[in-house]
DNA sequence: AATACTTTTTAAAAAAATTTAAAAAGTATT
DNA sequence: AATACTTTTTAAATTTTTTTAAAAAGTATT
């Protein structure tokens, strides 16, 4: 017999009304019944409900399309927060943000390696308590935290198996005890591809694979209007895929995988090698820096028109598009987004991705596949792990 | 406004159920309410009304699990029967099957070429009506004709864009008025994946990944229970997906696809190639064959240890395997099945792919993925297009 | 300007689904 | 063998949801 709270039927619509708002504009409430596939008098219940609790405001009268004119009614931006939290293998953003995704305190980052780390949760928890108390806002006023983070995440258990042990102890149950709030992880590339279709790219799109172009290259996919995990919530393993014939060594231990050959970092590498073999260029000076630091740089040179640069990001902007054409030719997206920290280069890469899905693409796909930049960029991850909150937000909750 | 026909709500739960009797075996109603997630009352007057119209049957009580027993009901096979069509480019097979997916009329097949035919289609009907007539089987026991075919098929407008031209006009809506029953439409792998996750070796799984071996080689995909088609249906299309650069050339146009390496088509190619070229196998007598027939004799000499036609099988294989690499790597199924024509010779196949898996995968991915060999095998097509007519079957329709 | 037709919202009535209670038919334990 | 506890089925009572009707507030057309 399971224990269903009764709370648990009356307030579904309320809350499902509540995220519609949240991941929609103003809305009246014919409009909420039609997208929910509810009765009216159902929905008018709930947004009344809401209304009177403060989560949404009546937005007044907006044009009559020929008939009475509609009510219009919108989230209330103020009337919840949000700890967003981004992270790679080296540092740490966090932000707070309403619920029109807008940051109430300025984002703030921090370093924080991850590999070898025995004090990286430790140290991650006391950060966000700290940036929490610092904000002045309630906890009751947070709906909760979301954080994105690389490796391989049971999003179920709530373990992440390559990064932040717990002692094995569920992560997410864990940083919820030391917070004092609802807690939401998710793998980097999943939320990056979230937000993308929930307030970027691909917005409202069923079919949708985000690449997020980092120091890595990852991949998440929206099938069906959904984050698509997999069986064992490993998929969209875009970066491991055999991809040349004995290329050059990944550090998961493969030879030619399309992380190795086309990351940031490889471009870092080829760069500060051809550097060092006497290419010319604006960016010189990098042959000391750190492989993270020198593809910032390689971006913001190429961006300044380097022709050293533009020529080893289109190099891996073609290989990009060999495996965007793999991918394009299994899962049929309607769109392809690039995405991440790379997006800033996107229109450098653009060119030649396209080119390589031309070559190796069927006709027809390429022809329908759409291919575009993202504008969240290298928010997209702090915006995904928002809406994982709002995704997962009760109004009652236990 | 829709205009929802008022049985629809009503039947619709009893459709459910009895596409759920026809899923699974003998099942009480306390499971039925349990697996649809309907109230008991509800579901027994679905039952009630199903085994008073004849599609269901008692069973009898079944063991008591420490209370009273249940009352187990099962479809009643011959309360309907379904017309399978099972099409290749160059035959077509026809069976009627009952409830049970047991055949009622011997299974037919007759040569029908797909390319430059204009007549291919009225053929087709005129064979269908004529097995139909044949079997004396009348019309209203017809729950409908389900059809498996290759090309590119857009299902909601039930257009083949590749075979089978009915001047643009719809397929399903074209054959259906010839026939006078219900016609169903989808491309040949789609299909059988379908039967494998329903009836086969990945019965009841959520992601599983069904290659079709035949003259190309085909990729169902099941994707959180559901045939999954990508966003304009051409989902799946593992065969042309860039492989090996500078390969054999495709009839695609490309080289280094996959179907142009390791379909029994080319592994026929290649094996009149050898014999030609002075190999010594059992083999020597198919070198006038037609590329078809070749590949069937290369199969049955494969099973039967001829070393020449194994070591042509395992090359495909490892090819294969490599492309499964990349799938599992996108993907991260259940399940993968070989499954069609090919899966005669599965357990030859079985190692080289198994192999190039070990090798391309990240350890975890081949780890939790399981490689199986399809029972259904080469009746996989005739069982899928049969549960496509029942997955569509309307008990009240228009 | 008046009438006919829209669309949105509110209210009342009807229908559908679930919950609760009770009966039927077992098993397990003392 | 009697009692206590199960599970399945049937029936009755509620609850929930949808449908229908009506009112409110517009637009378009003659």
């Amino acid at each position: 017999m399971e224990v269903k709270a009764k709370t648990d039927k009356q307030s579904g619509l309320t809350d499902k009304v509540l995220k519609h708002f949240y991941f929609n504009e103003e809305l009246s409430c014919a409009e909420v019944s039609d997208h929910l596939d509810k009765s009216i008098p159902l929905v008018a219940k709930s947004i009344n409900e809401l209304v009177a609790e403060g989560f949404v405001i009546e937005q007044g009268y907006a044009q009559s399309s020929g008939g009475r004119r509609p009510l219009k009614y919108s989230i209330k931006a103020d009337a919840l927060y949000i700890v967003a939290v981004a992270m790679d293998q080296l540092s740490v953003r966090i932000g707070l943000f309403d619920l029109l995704n807008e940051p109430i305190v300025a984002v703030q980052s921090f370093e924080l390696k991850l590999l070898n780390n025995d004090e990286a949760l430790k140290t991650l928890i006391n950060y966000i308590n700290k940036y929490i108390a610092a904000s002045g806002i309630a906890k009751e006023k947070i709906a909760g935290i979301g954080i994105g983070m690389p490796g391989f995440i049971n999003i179920t258990e709530g373990i992440n198996y390559t990064y932040l042990d717990a002692n094995g102890q569920n992560l997410r149950y864990y940083i919820g005890e030391a917070t004092g709030l609802p807690v939401f992880i998710d793998n980097d590339s999943s939320l990056i591809a979230l937000a993308e279709q929930r307030f970027g790219a691909a917005k409202a799109e069923q079919e949708v694979m985000v690449i997020n172009l980092g120091w890595g290259i990852g991949l998440g996919m929206i099938i069906n209007g959904k984050l698509f995990r997999g069986y064992d919530g490993f998929a969209g393993e875009l970066s491991h895929i055999p991809l040349s014939e004995g290329g050059a060594l990944c550090n998961c231990g493969k030879q030619g995988c399309l992380e190795a050959e086309a990351s940031m970092l490889a471009v870092a590498e080829k760069a500060i090698a051809g550097i060092k073999d006497g290419k010319i260029s604006s960016l010189q000076h990098i042959v000391n820096y750190s492989a993270r630091m020198a593809g910032d740089a390689i971006m913001e040179a190429a961006n300044n028109g380097d022709h050293f640069a533009i020529d080893l990001l289109a190099d891996a902007g073609y290989k990009i598009g060999t495996a965007l054409a793999i991918l394009t030719h299994i899962m049929n997206p309607q769109t392809i987004v690039l995405s991440g920290r790379g997006a800033r280069v996107g229109k450098i890469l653009l060119a030649p991705i396209q080119q390589a899905m031309n070559k190796y693409c069927i006709p027809r796909l390429v022809s329908n596949t759409r291919l575009k930049v993202s504008e969240l960029g290298f928010d997209a991850e702090l915006v995904g792990a928002a809406v994982l909150v709002m995704e997962n937000y009760n109004k009652e909750k236990v």
